[in-house]
DNA sequence: CCGTATCCATTCCGATACTG
DNA sequence: CAGTATCGGAATGGATACGG
């Protein structure tokens, strides 16, 4: 009765997207991946989550194409967990979140992690939207177009 | 015992955010709330969720500073809900998700809302990632750096 | 080292009834 | 319309023990 609802079907892509990440550890996860965790061990020591709930996060990622579970690439014995294209492509959702968190949940001069360019150490830019012409956008200068407002197109 | 662990103390900048706004119903109350929304019925109406969930969401949200409670802006005798600038701020994250789910949760063909330009109705550009001087950046560019790394300035 | 299995407390979610 | 109160079922999360 109380089944979790799902949004996998809703015509939203962030209802969908939110539906597969939208949780605390899998974006944690993300976090860690990108950051260059690979190991199952590695994820758990620096996450301090329960293994059972690790593995269950891991292979929901891995059912979605987001990470992939392969053979170490060195030498070892284990399998390792790394980013795919599609996984990589959510670059841009942990940047905002970092962003974010850097600008809003920090008081002034309490120390914090920054994401910095690997070639020259220098802050990264704050993300903007840009409009197709280029224009810069705000929160208020761009408005979702729903499916149904769109130009019909040949019968499918 | 099971109690939900919190990163509200963590260094890591996304940990705190996710903290914040890392579950489905936030992010989703989040997208409606940059649609335009505003009254509890609407968000109630349009997500489907049991109003003491909504409720529950709403106070977090308003406890944070993400959106305020004020009186209804037209006339009428109840109150809204709209996004405060901090709120705004986050439009970045829910533009990244946004984008990745209309890339990678639709079959080809398949229809989906998009984000576009209010002014020209246009799609909006994908995100991108810039270094300070202006390089762009993908993931594997950009670390992050600890703050245990960072340059040790005066005492303070 | 990498997971799975099990147990249990807590939290969450949905439905409904109820109040201002 | 906008919530609060309550309730039961479900899923989650944490700890631990166990098998590959």
């Amino acid at each position: 009765m109380a089944k979790r609802a799902s949004h996998d079907k809703a015509e939203c892509p962030v209802a969908r997207t939110v539906d597969i990440i939208g949780d605390e550890w899998s974006l944690l996860i993300l976090r860690d991946a990108f950051d260059g965790l690979r190991r199952f061990g590695e994820f758990q020591k620096n996450l301090g989550l329960a293994k059972n709930i690790l593995a269950t996060r891991l292979r929901h990622l891995v059912a979605h194409g987001i990470l992939e579970h392969a053979p170490a690439s060195d030498g070892s014995a284990f399998h390792e967990y790394v980013l795919t294209d599609k996984g990589r492509d959510l670059f841009h959702v942990l940047v905002g979140l970092r962003q974010w968190g850097e600008h809003h949940c920090f008081q002034p001069g309490e120390p914090h992690s920054v994401l910095v360019d690997a070639q020259k150490g220098q802050p990264v830019r704050p993300l903007e939207v840009h409009a197709h012409d280029g224009r810069r956008l705000d929160a208020t200068d761009a408005v979702v177009k729903k499916v149904s407002e769109q130009k019909p197109r040949a019968k499918r």
